[in-house]
DNA sequence: ATAAAAAAGTGTTATAAAGTGCGTTAAAAG
DNA sequence: CTTTTAACGCACTTTATAACACTTTTTTAT
């Protein structure tokens, strides 16, 4: 699942995920999308049911009391919303106001959906553009210093 | 599979692999095609699809909190195009609009295919040959320094 | 605490745009 | 001259999106 796509929420703030997945979806057998914030960028990532269910165990299961550990935690599973997923239906996923105001989508009715293989991320159209062509955002955090424990991590 | 070709879009930005190459593809039994941009030069990469496989797993698989990895995974694999293919019918490939920008054949309704063996490259005519007689294109990117992780791969 | 009103969320339909398949013509190769 | 290949045009299918109606939840006022 991989891919650029440029893609209208609707006035509720929904999106449906191109039909060009739904045949991975379907093979993969997941009802389930989570969406949460991206530790670095204003963006945010959309974890299949699966994939979800390994990264946030192993992140609840690390020792809260290194700072860092505690912050991917917050910001990781503190901010997961979970959406029932029809992969044979429309595909639809709801953004919570949260989630938006956090990627810097409000009032923007476009995002970038972007697949990078097992996982989505979302971003606000005028930040991936800037982001894409050299530039730095002002709220990115780029040094993170992740402890032994999660080094080999991917999310 | 080798070998510069000079190609024509059709109006809904599809092209055909050149004949010459259909038996290379019925042999080693591709039926994808992946394009995604070049993270280097204003081009665009075609890979068959047992390569991307190799490729993409590798990719996702690293620590994306390094922001040169994150780059090139948003580069390679957040634009990669996956297009069923035929090698037994017309060899056909749509080009997506930001595929087309990214490259520069926005307008033209020719392009550069070249064969590099395992792998091909697409071409805006003009910077191919601009490319070729010595001089450098001006959003070329030369200095990605590589980490570790992936110092020995090739894409 | 209850009812009314507003907001948020869910589902359906219609339509324009994008993508696909295939036959025909023109050009190139043998 | 015959065969193969590339380019083009057209019809059909699929997809994305906006508009609408309905349900559920939350808020507000009495």
């Amino acid at each position: 699942m991989f891919g650029f796509n440029n893609i209208s929420l609707d006035k509720k703030s929904r999106f449906s995920f191109p039909a060009k997945y739904r045949d991975a979806f379907v093979n993969s057998n997941e009802n389930q999308i989570v969406i949460t914030k991206d530790p670095q960028y204003p963006a945010l990532k959309v974890y299949l049911g699966s994939e979800w269910d390994q990264i946030s165990t192993k992140l609840s299961s690390l020792q809260g009391l290194d700072p860092i550990v505690r912050n991917l935690q917050w910001t990781i599973l503190g901010n997961a919303s979970v959406c029932d997923f029809e992969p044979t239906g429309r595909m639809q996923v709801l953004i919570s106001a949260d989630l938006k105001k956090y990627a810097q989508i409000e009032e923007a009715n476009r995002i970038c959906l972007i697949g990078m293989g097992n996982k989505f991320e979302i971003w606000n159209q005028e930040n991936w553009e800037q982001r894409q062509t050299g530039g730095s955002l002002a709220t990115e955090i780029l040094d993170i210093v992740l402890p032994e424990s999660i080094k080999d991590m991917s999310f």
